[in-house]
DNA sequence: CATCAATATTTACGTGTGTAAAAGGGAGGA
DNA sequence: TCCTCCCTTTTACACACGTAAATATTGATG
């Protein structure tokens, strides 16, 4: 027995004996509607089947009560874990999310932004690809609606809110850690296209100089070209591990999926990271993929608060919104990473 | 120097000096005019800002160009591989995709589907929940538009087309696999409320019997509570080690997140599977989850073709949007899987 | 220069809803 | 009984564009 199915508001109207923009209203908030008339309109519902037409509903209002979010990998966990982070800070807030990804291709991403401004999002949330991102696509971003960026800072982009993980802080932290317990740590890089890799690169360095030691950095170029972090990172120890080099070192991993890449290429060469023989390989990453604790061995790494970083971000682009900030500098939010002990490290 | 930025197509034509209905059709295929008007409409819109409004667009037409995809989890890799043939089989096609995540949470599932209906999308893709999504939904979903499972099927849902993987040639040939090497394996399941997990076990059963061995199924009962498939195979064999159970023998797990679990779960008990010793402790998985070939040992497993499955989701959608086809009787296209032969078994 | 075909423009209406202003109706109090 | 007051309905217009038919323009051809 389906029911009779009302495709306008109209007959809705005539259906239910109830105006069309009182129907409207009901369909906005039945607050604003007398108690009695709601219990007939709702009535009226449940005999017929009608669900307002979702782009006649936001073609004629201020705000449409959506935001656009664009990340560029759907592959990858971390982005995941914030990408779900930011959903429930929206759905708290009654937004809905747009998700895009840009499989971490610029006319992508650019599209997905232009996609965004032409649905007339309430704000959008961007995590940039690397150093290829097409800044004029984020310049009109800015200039058209409220927007933030997320995980990833690009520096031709200062001008534009930003929240993230505080590089200089987690992987001070681990390189830390790694010094105070073992040896100091060789650091396994990415190619620099990364501006998250960069920034961990750089802070390695400080911290390590700040403690009297001298930095080493490995795999900044792509030994192989699968473009996957895991098989980075595997590639490139498993060349020096063979070469009868770093066996007996610590490693700090730029990110948690090239340490999984260098666990891998450890155990092809019968060794076991840890902590536990002093002089002996240990492997630390960056991220606290959420793998880590099942990996043999599991994975000594730096979590980053990505609930933080999605509710922050969610926030602030409900801030900016509002109107009730300033928007002519820049707010830059920075997350403090926490060290998860394993025993990879 | 920002540019001119122009809201309406009336707006655009005078701007331009090109009538509206010309600059309308030049949006939906510039083919339709003449190259020289072309030349003009496209120098025009170097000197201005405009994107034709997402809703105004897509309100009075009868193809929106949109298919809605709905899949429960975001932080499974097997799903976003998924998602991602999709959206490369749909842009291929000319189609931008909506996603929605449901959370494993039935009502969000509900509240996407009415959302992909009010959008007036020209289909929908949905792997379903457990049996615990609100079937009505489906039904609704199925009366309204083209609408094709994947990857999971409810056997309450017989009637709608299904897309995924054979799982009676996918688990029955590691069986085999599994039994030809060495010790026929036990099963290690889950709590049922998934149809996967229900037909790879009834796969798993099936094949023993036919090779004259006797089933063996552990994990049926949950063991733990965080919800994720990985702390339930752990949580099983941990059990079990503990107790002098297993240690020696081949465990065929119902998904890679569950072996890479009980991969785990060996590692702490100082256990090595692998088809090395005969006799000794054996773990293969399903579906080649991405990070297969980095686990140490690396999992044997069977590959599901997520890339097929996506593309034969999405040309099946248009056969069905096309109205080239029956629909009275639904098309049920199973994939086989491929072995995976690594470390672990 | 006239003619024809291809293309462009004009005109007019449709899409389903938001929104504001004015007019209508019923209930409660004087 | 009359008069507020509150809620609802009516009316009207807006939103930005799709689409179709009729008309005007353009260019090439003869």
């Amino acid at each position: 027995m389906p029911k009779p199915r009302i495709k306008t508001m109209e007959d809705l109207s005539v259906a239910i004996g109830v105006s069309r923009p009182t129907l409207s209203r009901f369909f906005q908030d039945p607050n604003l509607i007398k108690p009695k008339t709601v219990a007939r309109i709702e009535e009226g519902l449940e005999r017929v089947e009608y669900v307002p037409n979702f782009f006649a509903t936001r073609l004629n209002r201020k705000s449409t009560g959506m935001i656009g979010v664009i990340i560029p990998y759907l592959n990858d966990l971390f982005f995941t874990k914030l990408l779900e982070a930011v959903e429930v800070a929206a759905m708290e807030a009654g937004l809905s999310v747009i998700t895009k990804c840009s499989h971490s291709d610029p006319l992508i991403e650019a599209r997905a932004a232009e996609t965004f401004m032409s649905m007339n999002v309430d704000g959008a949330l961007v995590t940039p690809l690397g150093d290829h991102s097409d800044q004029a696509v984020y310049q009109r971003l800015k200039s058209r609606l409220p927007f933030v960026l997320m995980d990833s800072r690009p520096t031709t982009m200062p001008d534009v809110d930003y929240v993230g993980s505080d590089h200089m802080q987690s992987t001070g932290l681990i390189t830390e850690y790694l010094c105070r317990v073992g040896d100091p740590p060789v650091f396994l890089a990415m190619p620099r296209v990364n501006f998250n890799a960069l920034g961990r690169e750089a802070a390695y360095i400080a911290k390590m100089k700040e403690l009297g030691f001298e930095p080493e950095i490995i795999g900044v170029d792509a030994v192989n070209d699968d473009g996957y972090f895991e098989g980075h990172g595997e590639a490139v120890l498993d060349k020096a591990f063979a070469q009868g080099q770093l066996a007996d070192r610590s490693i700090l991993c730029v990110n948690d999926r090239v340490a999984i890449g260098a666990i891998r290429a450890a155990a092809r060469h019968g060794l076991t990271p840890g902590r536990g023989a002093r002089g002996g390989l240990r492997i630390a990453g960056h991220d606290d993929y959420p793998l880590c604790p099942y990996l043999n061995p599991s994975l000594t790494t730096v979590a980053q608060n990505t609930d933080a970083i999605g509710r922050k971000a969610v926030s602030r682009l409900l801030q900016i919104i509002g109107g009730s900030v300033a928007t002519d500098t820049p707010e830059i939010s920075l997350f403090d990473g926490e060290l998860k002990l394993r025993e990879s490290a």
